[in-house]
DNA sequence: TTCTTATGCATAAATTTCTTATGTATATTT
DNA sequence: AAATATACATAAGAAATTTATGCATAAGAA
């Protein structure tokens, strides 16, 4: 007489979003870019936005973020204005007329260079 | 009567192609797509290949090059056939099978990313 | 009520991936 | 004879991330 023993196991399975490396280069223009829209935002805020836009795909990462938006402020691009919302901090950042320039740059560049690497990578004649 | 001197400058202005900053991470793709339409290539031919295709916008510097050669090979998804031509040395790399799977992968990727990029930054939406 | 998750900021260390600088050597053009 | 092109290589430095922490409050779940 065997005794039947049954184990059952129950795996959780973590589908990482593989978390789309950041091409390096590209967060300022797109901190820039947001902003160029919303007027006004703040730090949090934008990692949640671009998430939602992106469906998840591409996380901006604090550690990436914060340090990024402080340049910019200390590069003129950006102003800041700090608030208290439910007791909790918050950091609005907007355009400087500079940064409003230097968006328009980026934006360029960034097509240029998407151009760029489509002549690169689609033709069969590279 | 006054002297009337008059001064020719003679001003060379060397017009930097903006050299293209690389955005961080493409280097590898740009070199996997070459080596699966050309199956061979030498280093140096790499940097005029991409030189020649983006009329000048994109310079690949040898700093670059060599060791993201190197580091292909290691990983194993380049192999290298060493030849001379004209007494001159010259190393010919071709994708391993690794290498051409991984070649779908790396242009998968830049495709998304590119993607994710134009909805970002082209959309007024976000 | 307590624990976890979400909100909101921040910084430091480590890593990746380039640029810039330098070096060697041969071939070709001026 | 000197400069440029071809062909490789590596090291130091810079830039832009990731990963790992940390602090604090609010909201939601157990």
């Amino acid at each position: 007489m065997h005794k039947k023993i049954m184990y059952i196991f129950v795996v959780q399975i973590e589908v990482l979003m593989s978390n789309s490396k950041l091409y390096k280069g590209s967060l300022n223009t797109i901190i820039l870019k947001l902003l160029q829209v919303h007027h006004k935002m703040y730090g949090y805020e934008i990692t949640q936005k671009v998430k939602a836009i992106t469906n998840g795909e591409l996380n901006i990462t604090e550690g990436a973020l914060y340090p990024a938006l402080h340049k910019l402020e200390a590069e003129g691009l950006l102003e800041v204005e700090v608030t208290k919302v439910d007791n909790r901090l918050r950091k609005y950042y907007k355009l400087t007329s500079m940064g409003n320039r230097e968006t328009v740059n980026k934006l360029t560049e960034l097509a240029e260079y998407i151009k760029t690497m489509q002549v690169l990578v689609n033709s069969k004649l590279a």
